[in-house]
DNA sequence: TTATTGTCCGTAATTAGTTCA
DNA sequence: ATGAACTAATTACGGACAATA
């Protein structure tokens, strides 16, 4: 029902300044902004199908919805900027899903790695006994080793080129100076696990105080505290 | 009179209604909303020191700033939501950039143990013809392997914990069917590289036809076309 | 219990700066 | 080079929710 509705400023009146009104009914009323339900849905099918307006079709939908062409000019706008902010939401989870299903993928192919090389290591030299599993450190090119020499430790320098500059933001790359993956880069965000501080929400990191959540370190150094762009943007 | 910037609708009047004053002047006036850099640096200063701050706060600092308390309330709500949003933004880029560092890190890691398997075919039976590669496709737990039997084309089913669902928005994870990293995630986002799409732009994906930009699959399954979540949200 | 207060969220609307035909 | 349309950033409002008095 909602008998509102309505409102439009009409064609009329290009402000609508709804004032006082204020001690409105509790419950209906909807005595001001907010579209309804139908504006909204034809505005929504709209922009499905394209994402910007041409001035022929804004002059008929505002009829047809009777609101002022400007108005729905302004919807499209802010259409494309929620839109576009929600992208970026996705676009991070879908990242950060990949991002954890690479890291164990990276893992188990290092584990294999290091199973070839103790194969190695036994048909080599029988004999040795098995302290420092060994490996290789080279580049990949570099592949016909003489023969018995390893060198401990593998995936020191893995690869130099990670250590060019990142000038977008001062950001600076995490050079994983050690080889342990950190495991999940964030749980994979089940809401389950959220819950304990504030239950009721479906946000990503956001929250009154998540500041405290990442205390040690799951993002290296991002979400922790407040550094660089933050502020002074 | 105070034909400057405070405009203050004054305690009396809880509404402001700014309509008319359209002919302004061109420069100077800034006539209404938009608060003065003065009022801006002092919110921000303080921002800067509590994110969210005390009812006692609130008044003395409208008091000082000649703005409504609900005014610098509003304004403390809008700075933190605008917060978290480059939070995410800036939490989005490093991702971005440590999907790429161990992306090339895996690489690398695939090339060695290519290596070693290699190798040890060599050693295992010189006398075979190097056609197909051999590696393991073992789980890691199950190293010893009893020497020359190897499966073809490894990394198939390498971890299956990746396939449990993604209630989250039905996003399904994307199980990485064949083993090629598909390099850079994104090309690290120097603004150079947009830019042939749109000169001045500092945003992440977002531009008015970046849908026409990752036509090979680089997300795989994000900012393709349109999918799930981003209307009907 | 209900009423108050504070927070976040979604959203409408405004402003300033940029792009383009 | 003027103006229409866009974007990004802002200001502001109302509703949903939670803690609290």
């Amino acid at each position: 029902m909602f008998s509102g509705g309505e409102y439009s400023p009409s064609e009329t009146e290009p402000f609508s300044c709804l004032n006082s009104v204020t001690a409105s009914r509790k419950k209906k009323n909807k005595n001001k902004r907010r579209f309804s339900d139908e504006q909204i849905k034809s505005l929504e099918t709209m922009f499905k199908s394209e994402t910007r307006l041409e001035p022929r079709k804004k002059m008929q939908l505002a009829r047809e919805l009777g609101l002022q062409p400007r108005q729905v000019a302004i919807w499209f706008q802010n259409k494309r900027a929620r839109w576009r902010s929600k992208q970026l939401e996705g676009d991070y989870s879908i990242l950060r899903a990949n991002y954890n299903s690479l890291a164990s993928q990276f893992e188990t192919l290092k584990k294999e790695k290091q199973a070839l090389a103790i194969q190695l290591q036994k048909l080599n030299d029988p004999m040795k006994k098995p302290g420092e599993e060994g490996e290789f450190s080279g580049q990949g090119a570099a592949v016909n080793r003489s023969e018995g020499e390893y060198t401990t430790k593998g995936e020191s320098d893995m690869n130099p080129r990670l250590s060019n500059e990142q000038p977008e933001h001062g950001l600076g790359v995490l050079s994983y100076e050690d080889n342990s993956i950190k495991a999940e880069y964030f749980e994979l965000e089940e809401p389950n696990i959220m819950s304990m501080v504030e239950p009721a929400d479906g946000s990503l990191t956001s929250q009154e105080d998540w500041v405290s959540l990442d205390s040690d370190g799951l993002f290296d150094q991002s979400s922790s505290g407040y550094q660089w762009w933050d502020f002074w943007a």
